[in-house]
DNA sequence: GTCTATATCATGATAGAC
DNA sequence: GTCTATCATGATATAGAC
C-alpha cells in the first residue's frame, strides 16, 4: 500500500497488515517492529507513540480514499454517473488492497484513535451523500432525506464489500458490479 | 438487556455496555466488576476468564437476534412481508438496545474470539439470505446470486441503523421504515 | 458463591550508545 | 536516525479465607 521503502513506509506497511488481520489491541509495537525489520526505538523516534502510527494509518489512508472517490466522480456530468463511477473505484481498491479496505470501514477507530470522528462522519462518506444530494437537484434522485438515500445507494455495495473482505463471496468485486450497481440505483432513481 | 438481577446477568449488562462504549480491549474486568457491583473474584468463577464473558454475550445477543429474526419473518407468506417484517423488529432492536444492536453489527468479534466467524456468516444473515433465496422461488425477486441480493436488500437498513448508531442521523429508526424500506424492496424486486 | 489480596506477565514507552 | 537494553505500568488471572 505504501510503496517507497523509507523506514515510515516500512513501518505503516506492517502495521496495516498486522491491524487489518489482527486488530489494533492484539498487536503490540514489538510485532510491528519484527514485521517491518526495524527497531523499536526507531518507531517511537518517527511515531511519537502507538497511536500516531494509527493516527498517520487513518489520515492517509482517508485521503487517499478521498482521492477515490473525487477521480470516480470526476469526468461525469450526472449524478448517475458520478456515484457509479465511485462505486467502481470502491470495488477495485476493495480488491487489490482488501486490509486498507477493512481497516477504513470495519475497524473501529474511536476505540483507539479517542478523537476520531465515525467512519460516517468522515470527509469520503460526505463526499457520497454530496453526490446524493446533487442528483437530487438534477431530478436524477427522487427527494427524500439525503441520509436515507445515500444509506440505500451506497449501502448494498457497502455490504457486499464487507462480505467480499469476510471470504463470503467467490467471486471479484469489479466483476459482479454490472449487476450489483442497477440494483442499488434503481432504489433511489426517480 | 439482561433483566433479571442475578450475578451472570448483571456482570453481562455491565459488560455490554461497556464493550459497545468503549470497546473490548478498553475495558479491564476491573471495570466491569465496578460497574456491575460484583467483586472480580465472582466474575472469574462465574466465566472463567474475560473471553468467557464475551463468548457469553455474543452467543446470548446472537440467540435473542435469531428469534428477533425469525419472530419478524413469522405469519407472513410472501418473502416482501417476510423480510419487510425483518428489518421492522431490526429498526426496533437498534432503538431499544443500541449498545447491544452495536456490539452485534459493528464490534470485531474475531479480535476477541479468535474462532468466532465473520458476522456475516452467523445464523441471523444467513436467515435474512435464506429469505431472498425464497423470494426468488416463488418469483418475487429477480433471480441472480443470492449473495448480492442480500446484500442489496438488507445493506442500506443495516446502513442506516449503523448511522443512527453513530449518531448521524436525527430520526428514530421505526419512524423512517416507511420511506427506507420500499427503497430496499425495489431494488431487487422483480 | 462471593470476596480481598496477590502473583505474573506482557506491553507501551524511555535511555542512552553509536 | 537507528539500535539494544531496560523500566514501569496495569491488566489478567489465581489463592485462599469466609
Amino acid at each position: 500500500m505504501f510503496s517507497s521503502d523509507n523506514t515510515r513506509d516500512r513501518v505503516l506497511n506492517a502495521a496495516l497488515e498486522l491491524f487489518a488481520e489482527r486488530g489494533y489491541f492484539t498487536t503490540s509495537v514489538h510485532d510491528i517492529a519484527r514485521l517491518a525489520g526495524i527497531s523499536i526505538g526507531s518507531i517511537y523516534h518517527h511515531f511519537g507513540d502507538k497511536e500516531g502510527i494509527a493516527q498517520s494509518l487513518v489520515s492517509l489512508l482517508t485521503t487517499h480514499m478521498e482521492g477515490l472517490i473525487r477521480s470516480g466522480a470526476a469526468g461525469h456530468g450526472s449524478a448517475h454517473d458520478r456515484a457509479h463511477g465511485v462505486v467502481a473505484r470502491l470495488f477495485q481498491f476493495a480488491e487489490q488492497e482488501p486490509r486498507a479496505m477493512d481497516f477504513m470501514l470495519t475497524a473501529r477507530h474511536r476505540e483507539f484513535l479517542p478523537s476520531a470522528p465515525p467512519v460516517c462522519a468522515s470527509r469520503p462518506f460526505q463526499m457520497m451523500r454530496e453526490i446524493v444530494a446533487e442528483g437530487m437537484e438534477t431530478g436524477e434522485i427522487e427527494r427524500m432525506d439525503v441520509m436515507i438515500a445515500a444509506s440505500c445507494l451506497f449501502g448494498g455495495p457497502l455490504r457486499l464489500i464487507a462480505t467480499r473482505i469476510d471470504g463470503l463471496l467467490d467471486r471479484p468485486l469489479p466483476e459482479t458490479l454490472d449487476e450489483v450497481w442497477p440494483l442499488a440505483w434503481r432504489s433511489v432513481a426517480r
